[in-house]
Formats: C-alpha cells, structure tokens, sequence
DNA sequence: GAAATGACAGAGT
DNA sequence: GACTCTGCCATTT
C-alpha cells in the first residue's frame, strides 16, 4: 500500500464534524500539493468505513461527488451544521478546514 | 510497462 | 456565477 493512501485517509479522519477540507487541501496536508485528482481516485477505489468522505469537497464550495450521489453527501453535511444551498456550501471559507491563518487577527 | 480513467484545481471566457 | 480547457497524480486494466 503506498504511504501516499495511508495520509490521505489519516488526513480525512481528522476533519472534525461541521468543517470541511478540499481535496486540494487533503492532498497538501498528505505531501503531494497538486495530487487533488488523485485523492479522488483514492477515495473512490480505497473504501474506507469510518472515514467522513462526505467531509472532503471540491473547491470553490462545490460538493464534488459522493459514489454518484451527491445529494446524499450534502445531506450528510447539512445534518453536521453545514448549511448546503443547492450543489454550493454556503460560507464555504468559513466552514473550511484547516483554518487558514487570520489575514489581520485584529478582525476590525 | 504503457495507456486509460477519475469523488479535482486553477485560469480563462 | 457558470462553463470550458489544460495540467497533475495515483490507481486500475
């Protein structure tokens, strides 16, 4: 089994309820900054019960897929605390994970 | 070992 | 904001 697989899923397990991480996000905490594409393939191949795929999204707030249904996976979210407005998460930077370091800490 | 596939990202239109 | 095109990577056949 390749090391890579073994931190994507470490990574994807960490993702606490409510908070969602990108894909691209999930491929750089695993050490491979541009392997977004295949942190998919990963997941879609790599089953894995215990792990919150439905956790990792697209970028840009989009859901990505879910086994084919994606209407389940923004269910799931919703039902965690994040509010899913059709394919989109609404305050999607917000809800994301990690937390990005505050631009200007002192928020005005 | 090489080619095809896919739960993507980013920039451009 | 939505769609299109190109680039990148690991897995599967």
């Amino acid at each position: 089994m390749a090391g890579f697989v073994a931190r994507v899923l470490q990574v994807v397990s960490r993702i606490p309820p409510g908070k969602v991480a990108t894909y691209g996000d999930v491929a750089r905490l695993a050490g491979r900054p541009r392997a977004a594409r295949a942190v998919g393939t990963i997941m879609s191949r790599a089953s894995r019960p215990g792990l919150p795929y439905h956790r990792v999204v697209a970028a840009a707030g989009r859901l990505g897929g879910y086994g084919g249904s994606e209407a389940i996976k923004a269910g799931l979210l919703r039902a965690e605390g994040v509010a899913v407005v059709g394919r989109r998460i609404r305050d999607f930077d917000r809800r994301r994970w990690p937390p990005r370091r505050a631009r200007g800490t002192t928020r005005r």
